[in-house]
This record gives C-alpha cells, sequence and structure tokens, in this order.
DNA sequence: ACGTAATATATAAATATACTGATGTTAGGT
DNA sequence: ACCTAACATCAGTATATTTATATATTACGT
C-alpha cells in the first residue's frame, strides 16, 4: 500500500527524532520535571547553549515538544502523548 | 550520573536501529506474521536484495532480531520485546 | 535608548548513514 | 564437482546528522 509507505516514513521520522541521547535525555526531563528551561538542560548536560537549542528545534519540528515563553525563558513540555508512552518503555526503573 | 549517560546512548542505538522506514517496516511485518525470508521482505519492499540485508544486519546488531537458518532460506524474528511494545505504540490501528 | 540574559539561527567541518553494484558465502539439487 | 538460489559483505559515492563557533533575536531592567 501506498499510505502505509507514509505512515513508516512518519513514524521513522519521529523515532530518528528521539534517537539520540541528548535529545533522549531532555525528554525524559520534561516528562519526569513536566517542563524545563534551556538553562537548566544546558547545566545537567554540559553541552553549550547552541547544541542543546540545536536539539530543541528538531524536538520541536518533529512536534515531541512544544514552548511557552516566560519572560526571558521558554518553558519546554513534551506534546506528544505518544513519546511519553514510547519513554516509559524505553526507560523503566 | 555518568551510568546515565551509558542507558541514554544505547536506548538511542535501539531507537536508530528502528528509525528507518525499511527498517520499521520490516519489524512490523516480523511482528505481524510471526518471521519472514528476506526473499519476501525484499518483494514486498520493493528495494534491492543488498539493501535489504544490510538493514537486516542493522537490526541484527541491535539486537532487536534473530535469524534462524532454514535450508537456503533464513527465517527472521524479532527477539525484543520492547521493541514490539514500541511498534505497537507507533503503530496502532 | 542601552546593556544584558536567555534563547535561536547560520555556517562550516567532521562524522555517520544510506544506497548501488559487484563480489563472497552457504546450502541444496543434479 | 558444478550450478544455482538465498543471503551476506565490500567499496564507493551521495546525503544527512552532529557539533562548534560566531552572530542574531527577544524581552527585560535601568
Amino acid at each position: 500500500m501506498d499510505t502505509d509507505v507514509k505512515i513508516y516514513t512518519e513514524r521513522a521520522e519521529l523515532l530518528k527524532a528521539l534517537a539520540h541521547p541528548v535529545r533522549l535525555c531532555i525528554v525524559r526531563g520534561l516528562i519526569e520535571n513536566g517542563g524545563c528551561n534551556v538553562s537548566h538542560m544546558q547545566s545537567c548536560l554540559g553541552a553549550p547553549q547552541s547544541t542543546i537549542s540545536q536539539h530543541l528545534q528538531k524536538l520541536r519540528a518533529a512536534g515531541i515538544i512544544s514552548g511557552i515563553r516566560n519572560g526571558l525563558e521558554i518553558n519546554y513540555q513534551v506534546c506528544d502523548q505518544r513519546v511519553v508512552q514510547l519513554v516509559h518503555i524505553l526507560i523503566s526503573e
């Protein structure tokens, strides 16, 4: 089927967006804490600001997270429930 | 924590192995049918044999599938139950 | 309006992935 | 032993990802 190809491509895109240690860590952190700003992630992950920001952009582009501006900060949270489920399966302890 | 980095890296590797339309299709097919050989995948997916074989190798390397030789054919099946769960969440209809 | 904090974007270099076509390997049939 | 089918691997090229550095944007305080 042709529609199937689209589905597999879409879902693969979603997985690709998650398939990086830093992004997985970010998403997991957001799920656990219910939200977090970039500066905090930065100090947790020990990566330069632009690197984090670029990962956040990928997650945003994939529709996994969304950010709400609060003054200078932007508060991110996970907005795709499938991803919440996926991460629970992946990281269960 | 340092062990966390390892976990995120490992899980990201697993996701990366799944994060390709052809591989996702292969895995889904294996779950649905309980197993399949390469020739069949080839005709289903319309990709050259070596391409399929290389995708299978990635899935094998990630511990997602394993193959049992049966004469000329090799019968593959999914051997990671987490992956079964992941695919169910991803493709539910 | 100016300075600064928080975040985003651009660009370029390094690295990893994917695909193709050709060649190897393994097992079965004659 | 030879041929062929099913699958694996190699080598090269094209494409995509990741990362770092530098620069831009946005919003707040003064």
